[in-house]
DNA sequence: CGGATAAGTCAACAGGCGTTGGCCTACAGT
DNA sequence: ACTGTAGGCCAACGCCTGTTGACTTATCCG
């Protein structure tokens, strides 16, 4: 009953999906025009109409994402954030779509709605794993450095950022992460500079 | 020579550009537009192409920013994070310049542009100051925890980080901006837990 | 083989955009 | 008081947008 047959017109679903996750990811929501995504896709405007309905519900089709997280219940507590960060870039690195989501995300709603789904549902839980204390916020904490790594390495596009090697990056900001993940706070405001 | 005379319309331009910085930050580059800005201007939007040129030269007249940072030549190393977090966030929460950058940032070249000069220009001697090495990357990666907190907090609002006191954001994230400032990084990939 | 249905094309719509030039109005300098 | 000039408004331009409906072509089923 479930089960979608396939039809004819898959391939131009696909071609049309493959170039409005690019257009997306490469101009955000609003520069990202049906005719530049028809174009690219080789078909007629009209078909992504016919398709997907409306522009907003060709971007909810194109957001669809999981973060695909590896199976971290097998990894050390303390190598969690290492893992987490690296294999965020990586995923990052080889599919569009999260890109797309970010650029769409900061000036699109329904964007920004997917992206806090997507985070709320896939990090808190390893949040939750690693600590009882405060997950969501924990959680939150992670979203915010890797987001914003990925915000300055990948959208901005700061020099210091985009020169470093994967791994470089990940040795820098996993303390970080892991500071979030299972670190405590009150005490230490008044820490000295190590980590 | 080069003092400027005031002009009769003085108090148009400055109700053009707060308009301006307050669509630019709400609603993005592209979504902001003339006629909405003129509107919220109460004049007529061709004065804001007599004054300002053009939508492009507008941005760049609102985009115009300081992050105003405060004399951390007098602040302890150990205390510099702390000081730099908490004037970021009240700096963005009092000027509404740094949320129009961020929105028009992700999708117009120019504005990421201006991005990329302000925390070269006004980070980086920071960094420098802290430590002398490589400053630019751990300037960098200040920028990715701070810009990272803002985007979540101010433009994705995921709710955890939108909850919290400013002071206990801070708590949670001065120690991992000390980190970047001056910690080092080899040794630490497989430290543990505590920062 | 013929007819139904899906795939795809074409042209146009209504509306919004940045931008322009002409026109009126009111103030400033003499 | 007169006049030049700057401030301001109005209407329109050309363009691009998402979206629609009518039309043609290809494919599948009986």
């Amino acid at each position: 009953m479930s089960a979608e047959q396939p039809r004819r017109s898959d391939g131009t679903r696909a071609a049309i999906l493959k170039a409005a996750r690019e257009r997306f990811a490469a101009d955000g929501y609003e520069r990202a025009t049906i005719r530049a995504i028809a174009a690219d896709a080789a078909i007629d405007p009209s078909m992504v109409m016919r398709y997907y309905g409306s522009k907003e519900r060709l971007f909810a089709a194109a957001a669809e994402f999981d973060l695909r997280l590896p199976a971290l219940e097998d990894v050390p507590p303390e190598q969690v954030a290492t893992v987490l960060v690296g294999h965020f870039l990586e995923r990052w690195e080889g599919d569009e779509t999260l890109m797309a989501l970010l650029r769409a995300g900061v000036t699109n709603p329904a964007a920004a709605d997917r992206m806090r789904e997507i985070f709320a549902a896939q990090l808190v839980p390893v949040a939750e794993r690693l600590s009882p204390d405060r997950p969501r916020i924990r959680a939150g904490l992670v979203a915010s450095q890797i987001l914003g790594l990925a915000l300055c390495r990948y959208v901005l596009r700061l020099p210091p950022l985009v020169a470093m090697e994967r791994a470089e990056l990940v040795d820098w900001t996993a303390p970080a992460v892991r500071h979030y993940l299972s670190g405590t706070v009150a005490e230490e405001t008044q820490a000295g500079s190590g980590v």
